[in-house]
DNA sequence: GGCCATACTGAGCGATCGCTCAGTATGGCC
DNA sequence: GGCCATACTGAGCGATCGCTCAGTATGGCC
């Protein structure tokens, strides 16, 4: 039985371990708890995955693949007028992703990856490429909207970070329930737009 | 030897919770590494902290004191001639106190605290105290400066929420050294100059 | 000096955890 | 039918963990 069935088992561990991991951390997800919400043998986790950290790092790949997968077919979907508009698309669909893909969202909120990445190569690659992958996506509208003439006085890259990190704040409200996040939106959205604008008064 | 002794150690315990909660979480921090650390014995911890939750929630109330604390001393330190140099004052403070008190900051940006305040009442208490300090703090400066004319067009609370987060978000750049996060602090000065200020073209 | 509260110690307990391993079931190939 | 690779199981191991508890040291009060 190498086919469906292997398959099946592997993907319901993984998906189930994203749950967890995310929700739970690293070090109180215990191997036994999984067992349990996948429902398999505890040594079918170890059989398919060798140990908990590599399957850890397996369930980053995954996240990895899926919200580069995401982000490019959203970009190939979409035709933007200018950079100005493509900016708030792009901001609005990072909110839509945040809140469909919560678990992996949360998971890379979370500190311990970032801990295990110190001594783990593997996993610091995979952080590196998702944080690349989100820095380029809002980096991108900028220089179209530099090009256009939409946006001005901005840096592209360093702009591009502080938008991020000002969006992605937002998605952590919501995750921690500290602040009504929902009646932030159309605040951030002015925001960037005040930021990346042409600002004819000095 | 109710005095400086037991001071001192309970101290001592108090201080290097802080960094080992800080640096490896709370489930990755064994009481026994903790003893070591502190050189004590491990019965000593309990006999003043009852129980490892508990210790966490004291250095927790430690952290909320000392946050406020600066702040405070900050605003009775400084003048500022507009709202918009206040602010820029502000954003300069948070920064220096997050590299000035790294351990505390790290903690807050971990996970585990908010999903311990889930329900646990005195952790959510504190937490809440310290992001209401934290929120009011970069609150202040824009209602200052919407009354002498130096800002405009923004919702105070909103602002500050989303300045609050963008600063934070450049705070944890540079402990995860993902990005140069010095070399953003300019960058991020102006979008708050931005955001803020009147726009006189619509 | 006797007494007690307070501070502190460290051996040892029960529980849990990651992981191993001997054994089983099964589908495909000769 | 015999054989082997693959998938899977669950009892059980060594280690670690949070916490307890009986015992000790000491400073202050009568």
């Amino acid at each position: 039985m190498p086919d469906t069935d292997s398959l099946s088992r592997k993907e319901k561990i993984l998906r189930a371990a994203t749950r967890l991991f995310a929700y739970k951390g690293f070090a109180d997800s215990s191997v036994g708890e999984l067992a349990q919400l996948s429902e398999v043998a505890e040594g079918t986790i170890f059989y398919h995955f060798g140990n908990k950290e590599k399957l850890f790092v397996a369930v980053l790949a995954n996240v990895r693949s899926t919200v580069i997968r995401e982000f490019e077919s959203h970009i190939a979907a979409q035709e933007y007028p200018d950079g100005m508009s493509m900016m708030e698309g792009t901001v609005a669909f990072y909110l839509y992703l945040a809140s469909l893909m919560e678990d992996a969202f949360l998971l890379l909120h979370r500190h311990y990856p970032y801990a295990m990445a110190q001594d783990n190569a593997v996993c610091r690659e995979h952080l590196e490429a998702i944080y690349n992958c989100l820095a380029d996506i809002f980096e991108e509208p900028i220089r179209r909207g530099l090009a256009d003439g939409t946006m001005g006085g901005v840096a592209p890259r360093k702009a591009a970070l502080l938008i991020f990190t000002m969006v992605d704040g937002l998605v952590r409200f919501k995750t921690y329930n500290l602040y009504d996040a929902g009646s932030l939106v159309g605040e951030l959205m002015r925001a960037c737009r005040k930021i990346l604008g042409r600002e004819d008064v000095s």
